[in-house]
DNA sequence: CATGAATGAGTCTTCATTCAT
DNA sequence: CATGAATGAAGACTCATTCAT
């Protein structure tokens, strides 16, 4: 009895310790590589650098990742889980509507981009053209992002009793939409170009956005009426 | 008289061939450079191959470029210089309103980024993160791209009798479109992203576009009073 | 409790085998550099060459030194305090005397030229006019010489109840013994200038040497008086 | 008659002024060369640098000297017999005797040294340990250095009617005096050593060297009384 | 599992030297 | 003779990755 640990699938506790010690390590890392990437650079970083930062081998983070491009493509899968997580709950707070929507891309300037300028920085910069497995990743994450934002512009035209004048208008504004947001990220977040305070543009921003949804939104009421 | 070196400061024959010919190395680098950055990203294309393809020596990379860096730089200045040189003409070719602007947003997806995709390769990939000269090489170049933009939306607000909101307005609307068309390059030009054709969505761009525009267009009460 | 891990901040009995070895290889990699840069010179050696010559990888040579230049450091660093052990040791040796300090000074080109002609070649001619930093690193020995040498003088000096006839006499006496024996090195161990016999010399050397530091004590009126 | 220039085995005019202007480059690049070896040290200066501080080409270089190397045989050349010149100059300027003698000594220290600081530099720095062939050429300077002096000393002794103690007395003294002031010339020349004033240690410095040499002169006139 | 020493292929870069013009 | 563009061999150094302990 003493010996065995079968708890009927669960493990023991030294085994669920060693457990949650491995994730803690796990983690320990890739916050080491995302600190050093976005400060120094993917390719001024080495791996020993990584490992120092995380206090442990360069031994162990060959265990918990393929190779240093594999850190990147997590941190990346992190990053667009993370960014979807909270347009989710965006969603939530706020009414599916154009305005509900504004509030969202306002949030996403003022809030979340400043909270987390090390992802922006691996996002929009460092996984930018460092080799054709990090840039499939890159395209497909911005496919996801651009369809989550399609399918919420269709939800709302069509809660509006409304519609797109054609099949691809959603998709087209929600590539434009990333576009705008993604270089005002750049512009104001990784460049610093504080010759303008960033408050003083979130408004126009979101007017533009705005503006330029509208303008691809089949007139509406004349049809109804 | 006629067989005088009356070369009044300028070269000998030989020395303007030689000269000619000088130049023209230097182009065959930058465009071996070109290709190969297009190509293999980079970071993954070694001086050799660049000389290789250049049917040069290492040394004379060296002889006409500082270092590796710095060819990507001067590929950077000549794609920013022809991309201004391109809008220039097309300001020229098109009327001075949102409708001519909309005639040149539209050339440069279906033309520009066609004919040119190494460059945009070039400019929207490859020299994204890779050292901290490079990157203010971009911030400069996209800065003055902004502000190309924004004089010409000026101009245009200011024929119509009219002017934008405020005064932060047209940097943000040329922020704004050029992260429009540098995503759309990247979506539809980088990634050959083909499941839509590109000549599909032009349009739609360019009604986001203008909706945009507009509606940080301050009314124009005089003309509807 | 014997069986116990009791080890109170050693290392275990692998760790502390594996750190031997490292050592060892310090070691070897600094003797085929010290080998290799009196052979054939510090410029015209290379690191590939030591690799071998140290059966390690090039690689092992950049994990024990900075570069090479440290590697031509620390030979320096080496060889200064090696020969302070030895004239340390000399000087337990001998008596105090102008006497002791002759033997020591015959002992000097008999025994320790003759056995280390390999690090009288690195310090008196490979690692001359390298770098500001090699420069620099030779100036300190220099001086660190010059000044135990000094002291020595001053000693025996002292305690021949004499002294000199100026303060910075024992330094300048220093600088000409140090560059006395330094040149003899270079002639007869380095040139292998073997015109003449080093031990034929050796005696005539000691004598110019001592006639030279009594011609800077002053005269000791007292005994004569 | 016009057409010949046969005036006897001397030039024409023409040809005279251009043996003047290749005599003349010649020596632009030879000071070129002395300039940077000693101000930036002899592999830390390229050729093409040395061309450009002479204002020629690279190739004319090749055209006067046969490689880098020959230039630093040439100056050393060059300084050795400059400096047997001055020593010869002196030897006319001063009495043979041993006084003489010293005020030579305190000549090269207070007045040589400080007068060519970049001769002295790269004959006692940059011209050590970079080649054979140089090392060749160091090694035969030093030793016609050597003779010289040696020579000095035997007439000066002569005329003393006394002699040294053996046959090899006289070269060791010269190989002695040969280093120290060469070590001096290194502590306050090259290394800007100015914790001592150079001033205040040539007289004791010349002590030394007399004190040294009597001491190896056989006692003169117990022998003749 | 963790360690970290060892590997070694890969690259940039330099520069003495040559030679066609 | 002078030029200076071109060569290309050589070498220092990096660093992702592996593996014995």
């Amino acid at each position: 009895m003493a010996k065995a640990n079968d708890r009927g699938g669960t493990l023991s506790r030294s085994a669920l310790r060693r457990q949650r010690e491995k994730e803690q390590r796990y983690k320990t890392v890739l916050r080491a590589a995302e600190t050093l990437f976005a400060r120094k650079g993917y390719h001024q970083t080495s791996i020993e650098e990584i490992a120092d930062l995380a206090e442990v081998s360069t031994g162990a983070v060959y265990f918990y990742f393929k190779n240093k491009e594999d850190l990147l493509i997590k941190l990346m899968h992190e990053f667009g889980f993370f960014l979807r997580e909270w347009l989710g709950k965006e969603l939530e707070k706020n009414d599916p509507t154009l305005e509900g929507f504004s509030h969202i891309a306002e949030s996403f300037l003022r809030d979340f981009c400043v909270s987390y300028p090390e992802k922006i920085t691996i996002f929009f910069r460092e996984s930018v053209g460092q080799s054709r497995e990090v840039e499939e990743q890159r395209k497909d994450m911005f496919v996801r992002l651009t369809s989550d934002i399609r399918d919420v512009l269709v939800d709302i035209a069509s809660r509006l009793s409304g519609r797109f004048v054609s099949d691809v208008a959603p998709e087209v504004v929600a590539v434009c939409i990333v576009g705008i947001y993604e270089r005002l990220a750049c512009h104001y977040v990784l460049w610093q170009d504080r010759a303008v305070d960033i408050t003083d543009i979130v408004d126009e921003t979101v007017s533009f956005t705005l503006g330029g949804v509208r303008s691809l939104l089949a007139p509406e009421k004349k049809k109804k009426g």
